[in-house]
DNA sequence: GGGCAATATCGAAGCGCTTCGACTCGTGGC
DNA sequence: GCCACGAGTCGAAGCGCTTCGATATTGCCC
């Protein structure tokens, strides 16, 4: 391994020289830095990340913190997991990938040992039990997701409250007045996880400040699961025009059940989905949805992250952050029936 | 931040003893062992990783490098790359995520700087970029997949062409005489992704041996891209009667559309998959399938790496490690009508 | 033309850990 | 009763880098 005395001598000129002319923290000549440059090109160094992190208490190293649960829809994760790693390397920092398995207990381990100078949590709950020990210790932290009490944090989410009033608004304006919602894992709920319990408010109080009626229930992705859901709730709310699904696994199935008991989607059904573009844009009829910026989401929490690492320092860079949602028209969602008939 | 040297004091030994405490290199009296673990306790001591890695030339750190694209089957990739993480931090390892993005150089990067020991490949091609600086630099290495030229490398994979011949097989003994392959999206093959090619030539080499049509066409996940290929499909080779399914995201759309035009599944035709356990088993017709062990490749990939790490050492520890695929029948597969007419 | 800023470079002191050699004790063999 | 030896501990020398004074070397102002 060549190290950073070695090309100094082969430049002829001192190791701190090589380390400044590495670092810009000092002005160099522009023959030194030539010569140096030319040396560490010849020689193929590679500065030694360990020896760096203990001369200057900088691991350039952020770690990741994704679920190891299933029962979110899975893609979103993994674009949010590849935009931080992307974001993160363009700024010269490298990602540490942690699973929940550890719990909170990994954080304490990875930050408290120099490993990564910062970290950024996905799946928040409410209530996460990771929160304390981001509170104890304080390292620079980002969630991605928002927990009941975000006071003295960093978060960014896409404003699913918000993003539940737009379903609503949107179908409301149609002219429907029975919405169902199709909801989250129970899992999901049974966990407090924000986002699921955040839509639900938002779909609830728009409906509620519009008269419409709305029946929410918890739904796994898979065919069956959808099927019962369905079937409980054309049962209990025969009005029933128009469904918001949130659970993205769930929306195929739902439009082939929808399909094979002779609903049209959106002749006589509306549907709204809030899920990624791709997702939506995609499926058997192209969804009326609200995004899940997936890429966006970890962008910015890099972004957060490092406002706070190399900005003005403290506590002025915590906050909530909340992305506005947008609901893009597609060919799922139209007037109800009995508007049909008479407009 | 709690320093060796601060622990040493507080239990009243040198440095060097906690050391060993900590390592287990040299035996320590029991005696010294507790108070040097209750000091540890107390202080909240926490190794620094870096000097840990600057002294001992391990970083304990092991680099995944996951794609960019999407066009993959994600949830396989997000559930090897748990499974690496989870298996790894059992061993005391943290991963380093990296994307296909940085291209080979993020290669030479993470381990000439000595940040990672080893790495782990996914989403090899047949001729993969990658490739010539893992035989340049030859750090330990695992991909999972296959290239073209194995020869040197450690790799763990499912042994995709017999699982093709698998599926060939399994619709064979039905009675099936014209089988039709959905394949990955075009993308796959263009790139000489090692799976899909592989997977091609066990279907077609058993469909040869075994006198069967075989026809095949790549396909994209999106439900007009199965859409074309269906119509085409059946334009092409009426008599099909029988689809094995590599693409998991085509599967729904094609189950869809094959109700839709009055195909009964499995009465009027069978569908075959190659894809992970809870996409076959969640289907709207649970699917007889072949599986992908997700998380048993990246618990593999982990423990070859070890194997080299830890082990013997040498190239002895190198080769191909093919899992063996196994196909679950469920509801999907049955004879052709014909046979069930003379049947 | 003496002094004073930059500018450019060097040497040395760590950063916190691992590891090697050396030292001090018992203990058992003979 | 002496030697050899293993068990248990310590001190010191790095690992490769950053960074903080110093030390030249240059202009440039008045």
């Amino acid at each position: 391994m060549v190290t950073l005395a070695e090309v100094a001598r082969h430049a002829g000129v001192s190791a701190s020289t090589v380390s400044y002319v590495l670092s810009g923290k000092r002005p160099i000549s522009d023959l030194t830095r030539r010569r140096v440059r030319a040396s560490i090109e010849q020689l193929g160094y590679q500065p030694h990340a360990g020896a760096r992190a203990l001369a200057s208490s900088r691991s350039r190293i952020i770690a990741l913190m994704v679920p190891l649960r299933t029962d979110m829809y899975v893609p979103v994760m993994l674009e949010i997991a590849v935009a931080v790693a992307t974001t993160a390397r363009a700024r010269g920092y490298d990602v540490l990938l942690l699973t929940g398995e550890e719990g909170p207990s990994a954080l304490r381990r990875v930050t408290g040992s120099g490993l990564a100078e910062a970290v950024i949590l996905m799946d928040v709950q409410l209530d996460d039990g990771r929160l304390p020990v981001l509170r104890a210790a304080a390292p620079p932290a980002v969630l991605v997701g928002l927990p009941a009490d975000p006071a003295g944090l960093n978060c960014v989410d896409l404003d699913f409250a918000a993003a539940g009033a737009l379903c609503v608004e949107h179908l409301a304006g149609l002219g429907h007045r029975e919405i169902a919602v199709v909801g989250g894992s129970p899992g999901v709920y049974a966990r407090h996880t924000g986002f699921a319990e955040r839509t639900l408010g938002g779909l609830r109080e728009r409906a509620g400040r519009l008269g419409v009626g709305l029946l929410h229930r918890p739904c796994d992705g898979s065919h069956d699961a959808v099927a019962g859901v369905l079937a409980r709730i054309l049962d209990e709310r025969p009005g029933v025009s128009a469904f918001v699904v949130q659970n993205e696994t769930a929306v195929e199935p739902l439009l082939a059940l929808l399909r094979r008991t002779g609903r049209a989607v959106p002749e006589d059904v509306s549907v709204v989905a809030v899920c990624p573009e791709a997702v939506a844009a995609q499926a058997s009829v192209p969804l009326t949805s609200v995004a899940i910026p997936a890429q966006e989401l970890g962008r910015r929490a890099v972004e957060r992250l490092f406002a706070r690492l190399t900005g003005p320092g403290g506590p002025d860079a915590t906050g909530v952050e909340l992305l506005t949602p947008v609901l893009t028209v597609r060919a799922s969602s139209g007037p109800p029936p009995s508007r049909r008939l008479t407009g």
